[in-house]
DNA sequence: AAAGCATGATCCATATTGTGGATCGCAGTC
DNA sequence: GACTGCGATCCACAATATGGATCATGCTTT
């Protein structure tokens, strides 16, 4: 019972549907240009034919669709759907989607909104501003460990201490795994340097000049824990800059926040 | 087996992956106080053991929710990552979302951004504005046929006539069953009459009073047909007025076209 | 307060359902 | 033209989901 999640959650009932939602978590992850069926095999561990008879079933579904000429897989409609309806119930992601939007346009660098589910922290929003030096480390559905890059690092430091500590602890052996380049006390010392500043700053730890500022977004009940973040290249964070733009986020970390006090979000 | 949630997709492999598909739609077609197990039961019609060992697979992979105290279903967090990512392949959303919000609040009333869904409309967002009457007649999640509201001609009349006769064809039954009030002459005169005006207009016929304003938005490729609309009381549509809206309307399905027609969505 | 009712949670023997090794089919490539 | 990689599909096997019946709990009734 160290870590759920990436070691499956195995255990009650029905497993198909745990199947099923291992694959359309992977569908999400990829890229635009879809999802071959050997990768989901790969990804998945299934064999082929449970991996197709699950994607036949999703797609029957409408959650999933198969390109008829490249054989490929993408989300279908009806996850839009739904991600839609429980956007509506987490309030957070639709309050913050314009001030993603604002941040990316302002600042002319990537901005992100990323949530905390479990021990990761899952990319829901990327937009893009129009400088041309882009970093394309983080891409919308992507799910990195708590701890890991700007946002990672904020939600961590956002936690009480105890929790802090467990989260990392779990995480730990995960992200020794997948992200060699990491050490603990890289991590901690990133920590405290955004509990004492108020907002993280990734110096490009996981990908050498893709640099990241990171502030959490706490909601009224404590629950509901967001993050917005900028991307950009090293030369756009340098100190004068990096002010500017922990300005502007925190600007919109506020906004947000106060709209989440707001008692009618669902009129 | 007469019919088996709305039809049915019954056929291939996996069918738990079906259900389940079935109750997550229910819970995102259900309003943002949660949904009792004995409705899943009742509408989808699997026995009580089935859908609370589906529902709890569901909760286990984090699409769903349960509320501890009340006992009522949520969708969960993930299923706001996978429309988050599916939005981003369906641009349209992504595109449509500011505009909507703008509808609203230069209006007044309530906008909605629909997709075409097999033979239905499903509404993907709705925001209100500030005028304090409102129809809450048309909520996000709702699935109506093709034919039905405002949006509903407006998809049926932006289709070729020979798609559009067929569509009403084979959605007659559904709506003769759930619509009673709905006769098919009048459905054909409103279609006709938002083919030769650009937009349709619903003059109350879903619910007395609650008038409707829909123009269909139609991607570069065919597909991806969406639908902006505009409800309010029927006082606020007036032809003087309902000239206004429409005008607001076209606007916004005009902005939508251009930025569908850039190839560059996904940076 | 006790009985009654409605709704949710759970058991467990049954058979329906999904499983995956092996096979086939189709492109693109050498 | 044979090869290779990948996707689609068969089918005997057994693991899996199924649902009638039962228990547990919270709320209303008189």
């Amino acid at each position: 019972m160290t870590n759920a999640a990436t070691v499956s959650e195995a255990a009650a009932g029905t497993q198909s549907i745990g199947r099923a939602a291992a694959i359309l978590r992977f569908l999400a992850a990829s890229p635009g240009h879809g999802t071959a069926l050997g990768a989901v095999v790969s990804e998945t561990g299934l064999s082929k034919p449970t991996s197709r008879r699950i994607l036949l079933a999703l797609i029957a579904a409408g959650l999933v669709e198969q390109d008829p000429v490249s054989r490929r897989y993408f989300l279908g409609p009806e996850a839009c759907v739904l991600g839609s309806a429980a956007a509506h119930r987490f309030g957070l992601h639709r309050l913050a989607f314009e001030g993603v939007l604002r941040l990316a346009r302002e600042t002319g660098d990537a901005a992100f909104f990323q949530i905390r589910r479990n021990f990761f922290a899952v990319c829901l929003q990327r937009e893009d501003g129009d400088y041309p030096l882009r970093s394309h480390v983080l891409a919308a559905g992507d799910r990195h460990p708590l701890g890991v890059g700007a946002a990672g690092i904020a939600l961590v430091a956002a936690l009480p201490e105890d929790d802090a500590r467990a989260v990392l602890a779990d995480n730990a052996e995960i992200i020794g795994a997948r992200y060699p380049m990491l050490t603990r006390a890289m991590i901690d010392d990133t920590v405290a340097e955004a509990r004492a500043k108020g907002y993280s700053l990734n110096r490009g730890l996981l990908f050498p000049g893709s640099w990241g500022l990171g502030m959490a977004v706490r909601g009224p009940h404590g629950r509901h824990d967001g993050c917005l973040s900028l991307a950009a290249v090293e030369s756009r964070m340098q100190p004068e800059r990096e002010a500017e733009l922990a300005a502007l986020l925190a600007g919109e970390v506020r906004r947000l926040e106060q709209r989440l006090r707001e008692p009618i979000h669902n009129p």
